[in-house]
DNA sequence: CGCCACTTGACAACCGGTTGCCACTAATGG
DNA sequence: CCATTAGTGGCAACCGGTTGTCAAGTGGCG
């Protein structure tokens, strides 16, 4: 908006920064799903169980699908659907939901926990070794700039979503 | 838990941070694409063509679809899907490789050049928006976090899928 | 020359995620 | 008390990506 000079349209010299962090972000994003899936791959998980057992391993109580959802900033049929799959195989429980008959509330087995705790290890040896690589400061850097790109994105999709 | 400290005792404060970090990589990811799609929506394009259509118009020569997924960071077959897409859409056209009957090379045809300078300004105006953000230091300290993250996970990762 | 390994495209199946629609439960307000 | 609205799960369809399999083109080597 505060453009100071009009005619040559000049671009923000970070602008090619940016373009690039943006690149970063996908290939690591990808490469981190696919090391997860190697890593849990020997326990009979994926990445995204792995996730979504973080998510009830972590939380004080057991939660029901939508906040699971949105624990995890994804949509609550994407977590219904691995609930499903984690209670099929039987890491995960649904407990009556006195709250809402339709909507039970999920927590991990003993399985389920036992599970998670063997997997975390893994994921937490792997931060280790990131972790003696990196600066914190850096880290810290890192996801500061991340969230603010994540913010002003919120902002401009939000704002282009509310045609309704 | 149990640390295994062969030399030092090295507790890694900063594996918080990375793990953090990480879950900060996966919610940008996911915004960035749906950004993406809405921005590119009115021109009939989605993130993942005009990811492609990039690929296109930043190469020097046209690329056969294997390349294409190379400097994309996906799969052949990936690739290949959207170019297929692509060639309906009537944006990417096939010619003959001399080098291989079966492999085409292909470019970006006009509209295709077209609908992609369209898009492109408009993630130049959101990459100026950011910019404006985000100093230029900031992003280059995330960036190279990301690399050496994404550097790390790439040596663990092969080193176990070697096992074949 | 002929065989063999590698590359490549087509196709199908799957995974994880999204959206849209429908039916049912819960909560709110007249 | 009832009607409307919001929240919720099930289902189906789709998107983008991966893997695996197969057939065909390419290049090297005996």
């Amino acid at each position: 908006m505060h453009r100071r000079d009009s005619i040559p349209a000049k671009p923000e010299p970070g602008a090619a920064a940016i373009t690039q962090l943006t690149l970063t972000v996908f290939r690591l994003n990808g490469m981190l799903l696919h090391w997860g899936d190697q890593v849990v791959e020997p326990l009979g998980l994926t990445s995204a169980r792995w996730q979504m057992l973080g998510a009830l391993a972590l939380a004080s109580t057991p939660l029901t699908a939508p906040q699971v959802g949105e624990a995890m900033g994804v949509t609550r049929q994407g977590a219904q659907k691995q609930l499903n799959l984690l209670l099929e195989q039987g890491l995960v429980a649904a407990r009556p939901n006195p709250a809402h008959m339709r909507s039970p509330l999920y927590a991990l087995t003993p399985q389920g926990r036992t599970l998670y705790q063997q997997a975390d290890a893994l994921g937490a040896a792997m931060a280790d070794e990131l972790a003696s690589l990196i600066p914190v400061a850096n880290a810290r850097t890192a996801m500061r700039t991340l969230e603010t790109m994540l913010r002003q994105l919120q902002i401009a999709t939000l704002s282009s979503e509310v045609e309704s």
